[in-house]
DNA sequence: ACACAAATCCCCACTTTTCCCCACAGACAA
DNA sequence: TTGTCTGTGGGGAAAAGTGGGGATTTGTGT
């Protein structure tokens, strides 16, 4: 399972190394080399593996009536802004420009791992919406601590 | 399947190119070299692969009773507005004027990739569409993220 | 039927983007 | 130190996207 928080570099021609840890998040023997990106649901980028994409895609999204307008928006902003994109030989991707542009990446990025998923955001804007220890308290009671 | 959001350039003479990713979108072997136009359900054009808009229409429009007036009309709209394009030896399209008109593009356009379909937008018309990410925290309830 | 204009499409050339490959730097362990 | 593993930087080839000349086809009017 994906897990962790990174800090990677963007080198001038916009790529980002995937750190190997999460390159092998799921097998030691063979590492993620297909990461499909598209729009997260606060400002960031999430990524998948190309099997768990599918099944989101054919288990969610398709299934949703295109009748319904606010499916079809759904629909252009999960799979409209999803882009396949293939780890180069030295385990890098280019995100693509409007992905860029959606999450506001620019110099620093913040990766974390999230059990099936990763996330990929602007460090800026990770600060911002970083959680606190204090307001995880009331959470810590939910989950029975 | 279809996915991505591209921004081609419509050269002078019309034409659009459609970006080999979503060409290939159903097999690296095979590009698709022919694509059927018609009215999109907001203000875009939507495009089908021959094979699923043969399924389109004789699974969906053709069963619509002629009877019911308003399934006249979606079927003038649907059937009416289609046209067959094959794309040159670039892969670019020439988009036939009504559809032009419909979706109002002009200079710059956006297109999306959408599983079994694809939508092709003026810039500027999708950009006052576009999804943003606080209005899709609802829909992220219902999948359970 | 013929001339002319407009539209269509093939082909070539140029620019930009993508990606493969090599090299090197830093971290860590033997 | 010497090795491997990981992350970083950049040259250069190939692919994709873009623009336009010019031949062929289509349609229109005389």
């Amino acid at each position: 399972m994906f897990m962790g928080e990174y800090r990677p570099s963007i080198d001038e021609k916009g790529r980002i190394a995937i750190p190997v840890r999460l390159r092998k998040a799921f097998g030691e023997e063979r590492l993620i080399d297909t990461l499909i990106l598209t729009h997260g649901f606060d400002k960031c980028i999430m990524a998948f593996r190309e099997a768990d994409w599918r099944e989101f895609v054919e288990g969610k999204l398709v299934p949703l009536s295109q009748a319904d307008p606010r499916n079809r928006m759904r629909l252009r902003f999960l799979m409209g802004g999803a882009a396949e994109c293939e780890l180069d030989k030295q385990g890098r991707i280019i995100i693509p420009q409007h992905l860029k542009e959606y999450a506001e990446i620019g110099e620093d990025v913040t990766i974390l791992g999230l059990y099936n998923r990763i996330e990929i955001w602007a460090s800026a804007m990770y600060a911002r919406y970083r959680p606190d220890g204090e307001s995880m308290n009331a959470f810590a009671g939910e989950l029975g601590f």
